[in-house]
DNA sequence: CTCGCCCCG
């Protein structure tokens, strides 16, 4: 048995490596020119102030490696101060520091939101951009959406007139670079959770350096939460002056936070996380148990395998209550979560990555890791996106831990030795670097950024995922051969979809269907539209799903939904009855009303093509042309490009029947086992060829 | 013959 001052701890296979007495999640103090534990620091001696703690209480405060203790309100002066002087000051903290929170009052505080000048304060996240507003607004005792407001799609809660804060969206700060490349109602910018590293976050970086160029006035904050952050400082120092750039680091308050390994690997993750879970429950002391799988089928397997042991817990022991978290789940099921255990019970929520950043949960004190996580990745030689399961980096492991430590002390169990977790990268890789390029291309060429390769990316794309973005975006002749945008190409830019929906969108003119092709591009936008629960109630969700069903194929059955959600008042007792999401109807609503808008701006007509569904299929052959496919005696179908095997999702009306002429076309593939296809239409091959056509016929000209 | 990591506009 290993020693650990925690005396009621007694699990043998366990290696306890770190028992930190004070806290996992303060940063390690770090002093200009010294290397800090696994980041490159070695250029921190252009670094003036690294260590401004934020506390209600006071602590350390380090400039130029001289450490001297000073009270709070010093602490917001040196925050202002930098600001004042440097143009981008990158802020490095932990959750819990109060950063997200604190930082834009203190701006706000200090004038930098005066001459009718905006604080803006990006997330990665939509419910961190409206939850953070509502505690800001509620701190200064004003109303929401007044002098603190917050912007998301479909949601505008600020005011042109009295909001100084705004929190939003980092893709919607980005979005509106379209219309306002300067973004000259800004004083200051500060881009929140940059450690994340969401597309947008990349791209918002990337375009707030070219205004700093154009316009010294404005000043950015860039937070984060590892100590990456000297890649952010190269990024902004690159060739101009020192002074552009500086580092601030502020101390994070948690509660400790033990860390446990595994002594050696374990072969089957699930399994071991349900044993842990057993033995958390019937040695350790109050607190409810967090564990993070990968996916959805770990999660059941996991929570399957509580379930089985549940009756052999001895009757004095503390009742175990598994419960399953993932995106997946219906409100009911959500909220289920985040009730209170009852007394004499544990909850052990299993969960998905959703709970290391997405949703918090109080009440944790354990958390159990596998170490892994699935991301989306994207591979622009065959377009195919799938999703790996890889092992975490160290920052999300740290994440990971510090959920145990919200509201007490906790235990973090690792489910890998501690030289696996020595091994482990530091940072998940950028999704710039893992996802299709489409669209952001299509943005950046409408904000004048023509040369890519010159554009200075935080991290670059592959450059494969640039040419395919590209020669994507020629084909549906968004930019010309020279890569400058068309006219179309203009407009679509401004458009909320992709490339392909937005195509059809503007050719529903010529085939007089704008009124469908707008349903059917809001359907295809939301996903999870039916609810298909496993077991028996799944069977019965099936059989409602088949009274929608279209012939045609799934863009056919999503319109027949959609209109029958219409037809029966949008309400929610009947998607109820139907075995059909609300939350993900309504939300359809928003972006057919959105997209509407949009189609009338230019000047596109909303009519019905009268059931005419030949009509209606041509025009979604226009947006899908390239994603055509044609059945093969062995039940799958073969892609147009590059006769790739494609297997129908079973979640498609043509998953059990084959296509009357054999041809479809498909909304998305994606690599799971096999190569799926998901929302299939049935269409006459002819139809491909209009386009097709057209398309080779352009390039040989060039030629 | 069977399937959904997480997000953004």
């Amino acid at each position: 048995m290993i020693a650990c001052n925690n005396k009621h701890y007694r699990v043998p296979n366990w290696a306890i490596h770190i028992l930190r007495t004070t806290t996992v999640m303060s940063l390690t103090f770090w002093k200009p020119g010294t290397a800090g534990p696994g980041s490159n620091l070695d250029r921190a001696s252009q670094v003036e102030e690294s260590i401004v703690p934020y506390a209600p209480q006071d602590g350390y405060l380090s400039v130029r490696g001289q450490q001297e203790r000073l009270p709070i309100f010093k602490h917001r002066e040196k925050l202002l101060y930098c600001v004042e002087k440097h143009g981008v000051v990158i802020v490095v903290g932990q959750t819990g520091c109060g950063k997200t929170t604190q930082l834009p009052q203190y701006l706000l505080q200090a004038g930098w939101a005066d001459d009718g000048h905006v604080i803006a304060c990006t997330q990665p996240r939509r419910i961190a951009a409206t939850s953070v507003a509502g505690r800001v607004s509620e701190e200064l005792g004003t109303k929401l959406g007044e002098e603190v407001g917050y912007t998301i799609r479909f949601e505008d809660v600020s005011s042109k007139e009295a909001t100084r804060i705004l929190y939003m969206t980092d893709g919607m700060l980005f979005r509106e670079t379209l219309v306002d490349p300067l973004l000259s109602r800004y004083s200051v910018i500060m881009v929140d959770e940059a450690h994340e590293r969401s597309i947008y976050t990349d791209l918002l970086l990337g375009v707030l350096r070219k205004i700093r160029k154009q316009r010294p006035s404005l000043r950015i904050v860039v937070s984060s939460a590892t100590l990456d952050a000297t890649k952010f400082m190269d990024y902004f120092l690159h060739g101009s002056d020192p002074n552009e750039c500086t580092i601030v680091s502020l101390e994070g308050r948690m509660y400790p936070v033990e860390v446990a390994y595994l002594a050696e690997s374990t072969p089957d993750y699930t399994k071991k996380a349900a044993e842990v879970v057993w033995n958390i429950n019937l040695q350790q002391g109050p607190g409810d148990i967090l564990v993070f799988l990968t996916g959805r089928e770990d999660i059941d397997n996991c929570c399957q395998e509580l379930s089985d042991m549940l009756p052999s817990l001895p009757a004095r022991a503390t009742k175990l209550v598994p419960l399953p978290l993932h995106a997946g789940l219906t409100t009911d099921e959500q909220l289920r979560i985040f009730q209170p255990a009852a007394p004499g019970t544990r909850k052990a929520i299993i969960s998905t990555n959703i709970a290391e950043a997405s949703v918090t949960i109080d009440g944790v004190k354990f958390v159990v890791d596998s170490g892994f996580v699935k991301i989306r990745v994207y591979n622009p030689t065959t377009s195919l996106a799938s999703l790996a399961t890889v092992p975490i980096s160290v920052a999300s492991a740290t994440q990971r831990a510090g959920r145990a430590g919200r509201t007490a002390p906790g235990i973090c169990y690792r489910l890998y030795p501690k030289a696996v977790f020595d091994k482990l990268p530091l940072t998940t890789s950028p999704e710039i670097t893992r996802t299709d390029m489409t669209t952001p291309i299509l943005q950046l060429k409408s904000l004048g950024i023509d040369d890519l390769m010159k554009f200075n990316w935080v991290s670059a794309p592959p450059a494969e995922t640039v040419l395919r973005a590209l020669e994507g975006l020629h084909a549906a002749s968004m930019i010309d051969e020279y890569g400058k945008l068309t006219r179309i190409g203009e407009q679509v830019a401004e458009c909320p979809v992709e490339v392909g929906i937005a195509r059809m969108l503007f050719s529903s003119k010529d085939y007089k269907c704008g009124e469908e092709i707008l349903t059917i591009a809001a359907m295809t936008a939301v996903q999870d539209i039916f609810i298909i629960p496993d077991g028996a109630p799944g069977a019965l969700a099936e059989l409602e799903r088949r009274k929608f069903t279209a012939e045609e194929g799934d863009h056919f059955t999503l319109l027949n939904a959609y209109n029958a959600f219409t037809r029966y008042g949008k309400s929610a007792g009947w998607c109820k009855s139907h075995a059909i999401s609300f939350r993900a109807m309504s939300r359809a609503v928003s972006i057919r009303s959105q997209l509407k808008k949009y189609m009338q701006r230019f000047d596109l007509p909303i009519e019905s093509c009268e059931g005419d569904s030949k009509r209606l299929a041509r025009c979604l052959v226009s947006g899908y042309w390239r994603n055509g496919a044609r059945w093969a005696p062995d039940g799958t179908y073969r892609s147009v490009r590059g006769g790739m095997v494609l297997s129908v999702h079973p979640t498609s009306v043509l998953f059990t029947r084959k296509s009357r002429t054999g041809w479809v076309i498909f909304h998305e593939m994606e690599e799971t086992k096999k190569t799926q296809i998901r929302i299939l239409t049935e269409i006459e091959p002819e139809w491909l060829l209009d386009h097709g056509h057209a398309y080779d016929d352009k390039r040989k000209e060039q030629k």
